[in-house]
DNA sequence: GGCGTGGTTGGTACA
DNA sequence: ATGTACCAACCACGC
């Protein structure tokens, strides 16, 4: 064999500092080097990726091409416009490639992708080298050393860990880069699978994404929205590496707030500037490495000569979230991000189940319309318009800029699915896996599974009032008032129930509240579409049947629909469910397409009402639950728990 | 195995 | 205004 002929696939780490997969490449000393990207049609089309994640990862892109050209003037970062799978093959031969090296991924489908690439490799006689550098330990290590088992709590993250080894040190950027081999593409490029495309309707002009592999100039640049279809991104963050640690040295630069930073105690209100980092879309691109801000965050709390704080609130134990989730993901694979034949997800008789193809036990990214109702809530949810204002103020934010602060997160969460809408989880996740520019599978999945007290989290009687919770933050109403412009001049004391305020005060405001929110009109802001503490007292009720059933995704009559029989009568199980056979099946047959919240739909109104008289006593069963009463007298949070330690 | 304790980030009533 | 007790009863963990 010659001299090493490389390929470094980019995928998840748009990076030169700290990149273990890079340092392992360079050491090979290869005679030509490839910094390459392939435009994976699952992303383009399969993923569910909004315009401002689009525009994310291109200024990732750009800024890391360019730094790659800093270093070596005849290299770049190549965007290869064909699918790994089948491009890999042909790069291999046409560019006589003796080495692939790439950071790990594993995501579930990437993990699919790569074993498929990783073959095709062994076949042409090309060594594959992977190393792990997306999060602090190996996920799959974390599981290993959690006794094979998903990370389901940070205790567990925390004593699995350190059971590996310490938190590697992060590793300089290289100096320099050899240059690339000649670049010949004497081949036919493959053409995608372009259908279903997820992100269809968010393309505004034609898709180009795939003219040719090296671009529609021919120069394997980066593309450009247009070139996408897209139009222009609406966020005010942007990505790249060159950002990401300008914004760390910020970070660190400010000891105090480093070093003393607790998560609960930041403001979800807060805006310009935000009261955490917004490092989140760095890490998810891999435009920071994780263990870099680690380190320079530990080390700035070694030196501190106050109180610093601890994880799990810490900057630090931020992270150590995002390894659970890894590692749970990476246990749990696809199932990870379902209920169904999700082994530790709980079954909740949520609305608007996702569909889901029983051979392959996957979503199929559609749902079933169980309750018109709850789709009207789901819509008016998802664009801002629930007459809440939190809860609208939040999403409009989601929607406009990529970003909401992660309590704000919660807020919009819990009220989509156990504190108000008891719709399914994954009906969120699909939102903020399209808005968000720092969505992260695993993560995505994690934190719904926590507020929806599906998985990792269990206390269902808390819940975010849309109301209480915000004026704890902020009692002007300041947040409101910018992402919801048109209560503007509302009396802050009304800020949180607008519906609430008198007619002169209305009409003084210049707004008034009036309406079902379906349709955006000037100078009108919704009526609340429920009654908040009437939908949490049902939702609760709903919550504790469905923990007493005790399911979980994987269980068989989750599967085969038979669970139904096991909530009869329960005011928010399938109580609509008499005339819907198959909630969980693959083709239930008649439902409604889902529509767009744009569509004028003139004529629901009567058959919507959503029976919700079987409230009554969901939970609220008999005696036994009684003598249990006597037995357990003990505050039940945490906090409850301290204060009577304290105080004895 | 039963028990006690704790759980990143709640809400409400009342002093 | 701020602090405290309670709400209704969950799971995970450790001994």
């Amino acid at each position: 064999m010659g001299n090493p002929r490389v390929i470094y696939w980019f995928r998840t780490d748009l990076r030169l500092h700290d990149s273990p997969a890079l340092k392992a490449a360079l050491e090979l000393n290869p005679e030509a080097f490839w910094p390459i990207w392939t435009w994976d049609p699952h992303y383009v089309y399969r993923a569910r990726v909004g315009t401002n994640r689009w525009q994310f990862l291109l200024d990732c892109q750009n800024d890391l091409s360019s730094s790659i050209t800093k270093l070596n003037k005849n290299s770049k970062l190549f965007l290869m416009r064909e699918a790994p799978q089948t491009l890999f093959p042909k790069l291999f031969k046409a560019w006589k490639i003796t080495h692939l090296v790439f950071e790990k991924d594993t995501d579930a489908y990437a993990r699919d992708r790569d074993a498929e690439v990783k073959r095709a490799a062994e076949e042409a006689g090309v060594e594959v080298i992977i190393r792990s550098g997306r999060t602090l330990w190996d996920s799959d290590e974390l599981a290993k050393k959690n006794h094979g088992k998903p990370t389901m709590s940070i205790s567990q993250v925390q004593a699995a860990g350190p059971k590996i080894g310490k938190i590697p040190k992060p590793i300089p950027a290289p100096k320099s880069l050899p240059d690339p081999g000649e670049i010949t593409l004497e081949f036919e490029q493959e053409p995608p699978e372009a259908k279903p495309d997820f992100n269809g309707s968010s393309r505004s002009q034609g898709d180009r994404s795939y003219e040719r592999i090296s671009g529609p100039s021919g120069d394997f640049a980066v593309p450009t929205m247009e070139e996408l279809g897209f139009p222009a991104a609406t966020s005010p963050h942007h990505g790249g590496e060159t950002i990401a640690l300008e914004m760390l040295d910020k970070i660190i630069a400010n000891e105090k707030y480093t070093a003393t930073f607790e998560k609960p105690n930041t403001a979800p209100t807060a805006f310009e500037p935000q009261a955490t980092t917004l490092l989140s879309p760095h890490l998810h691109f891999g435009s920071l490495s994780v263990r870099e801000f680690y380190w320079r965050v530990q080390g700035v709390v070694d030196n501190y000569t106050g109180t610093a704080s601890q994880p799990p609130v810490s900057l630090t134990g931020q992270i150590f979230f995002r390894d659970m989730y890894f590692g749970a993901q990476a246990e749990l694979g696809y199932s990870f991000g379902q209920t169904l034949y999700n082994s530790h997800c709980r079954f909740i008789p949520w609305h608007l189940p996702s569909k889901v193809d029983h051979e392959t036990k996957l979503v199929t990214g559609d749902y079933h319309i169980d309750s018109p109702q709850a789709e009207e809530w789901f819509q008016r949810w998802k664009y801002g318009r629930t007459g809440f204002p939190w809860i609208d103020a939040l999403m409009r934010q989601l929607r406009q800029e990529g970003w909401i602060h992660h309590l704000g997160r919660h807020a919009v969460a819990c009220f989509l699915t156990r504190g108000g809408c008891y719709i399914s989880w994954e009906r969120g996740a699909e939102v903020f896996e399209e808005w968000l520019i720092d969505h992260e599978t695993a993560c995505n999945a994690g934190n719904w599974q926590w507020l929806s007290c599906t998985a990792f989290f269990a206390q269902f009687y808390r819940c975010y009032s849309p109301v209480a919770f915000p004026k704890k933050w902020d009692k002007e109403g300041k947040f409101v008032k910018r992402y919801v412009p048109e209560l503007n001049e509302l009396d802050s004391k009304y800020i949180y129930e607008p519906w609430k305020a008198p007619i002169a005060d209305q009409k003084r405001a210049g707004v008034r509240i009036q309406g079902d929110g379906k349709v955006e009109q000037e100078g009108i802001y919704p009526k609340s579409m429920f009654d908040f503490n009437e939908r949490r007292n049902i939702c609760i009720d709903g919550m504790k049947k469905a923990y007493k059933i005790g399911l979980y995704g994987n269980d068989a009559k989750v599967i085969d629909g038979t669970w139904r029989k096991l909530f009869e009568g329960d005011a928010e199980g399938p109580t609509e469910g008499n005339t819907f056979v198959d909630a969980m099946g693959e083709e239930a047959g008649d439902d409604e397409k889902v529509q767009s919240d744009d569509d004028n739909r003139e004529d629901r109104n009567g058959a919507v009402e959503e029976d919700e008289r079987g409230a009554k006593e969901a939970g609220g069963e008999n005696n036994e639950g009684g003598k249990r009463e006597t037995k357990r007298k003990r505050g039940q949070g945490t906090l409850d728990a301290h204060v009577k330690i304290s105080k004895r």
